[in-house]
DNA sequence: ACAAGAATTTGTAATTGTTATAATTTTGTT
DNA sequence: AACAAAATTATAACAATTACAAATTCTTGT
């Protein structure tokens, strides 16, 4: 992915490009896997020696903050973030701990809210066996 | 709350009741505020001043695995736990961190995912401005 | 182009939430 | 009462995250 994509897209969120927030935005962007800040880091470190922990940490922050991602909390050990801004919900695997997306039908009912709650965002967790590891459990 | 209905409730889920079980257990049927560990142990330990917080983990766990009580992982620093394990979404307020229970309307389609995946349970998080909160930044 | 100031990044240390482990206590059974 | 199994406890270890201050990089006005 260009760097001009990824600049672009930040600036659209209000965010001011610099080396470290294009790195991490766009690893993001390519890697809909939903990493951890460690996975970042890790994938980044090669390119970027002299990067920082603090600020791939800062950096989620402020692209969470700026709605440029999104944070999801469905591993209690770790947050997770995903470039995928769209309607998805995720599904946990309770037993490989893989993050699955899954598609929401078009025509589920908009959330409504109790008067005066400002939304901002919404997620949809689910938690089980993904197909794999399903199969897996049968055969024991 | 009797200590009958807390070990009737127990029991029904398949969990020996013990004196520390007994207690986090009822202090969460009592407080359905959606309390951390540090919160369970701070409350419990005036009365059972022996009480470890490894045990409050411990039983914690066990309640999740058994379906007593629904983990809530909507704020990111800490695990909450909620006794109310009937149908309904969670709201954190960005501002204020507090977790408010939101009614799901009945007619709301049940959630149906891609074919082999092995559905536990769902959680529904919504984030934002809680009314108090949203007031607060009004007169700003 | 250059100095001053603001913003960003960095490295380290501190903090917090959680888990591992092994010893101790309690419970249940003969 | 004696033994085994289960539960609890205390401590230490660990992992994720945040606080903080110094260093670096960017921006802007002259």
């Amino acid at each position: 992915m260009s760097d001009k994509t990824v600049i672009e897209y930040l600036s659209a969120h209000g965010i001011k490009p610099s080396v470290q927030r294009i790195a991490v935005m766009r690893y993001l962007m390519e890697h809909l896997t939903h990493p951890s800040v460690e996975d970042i880091y890790a994938a980044l470190h090669d390119d970027i020696p002299t990067l920082s922990k603090t600020t791939v940490y800062n950096t989620l922050k402020l692209l969470v903050e700026q709605g440029a991602v999104m944070m999801i909390t469905i591993d209690e050990r770790t947050t997770k973030y995903d470039a995928d801004c769209s309607r998805h919900a995720h599904f946990l695997c309770s037993a490989c701990n893989s993050i699955a997306d899954i598609a929401l039908p078009e025509d589920a009912p908009s959330h409504t809210l109790p008067r005066n709650f400002v939304l901002h965002n919404t997620q949809i967790y689910y938690r089980g066996l993904c197909p794999e590891c399903a199969a897996r459990q049968q055969n024991t």
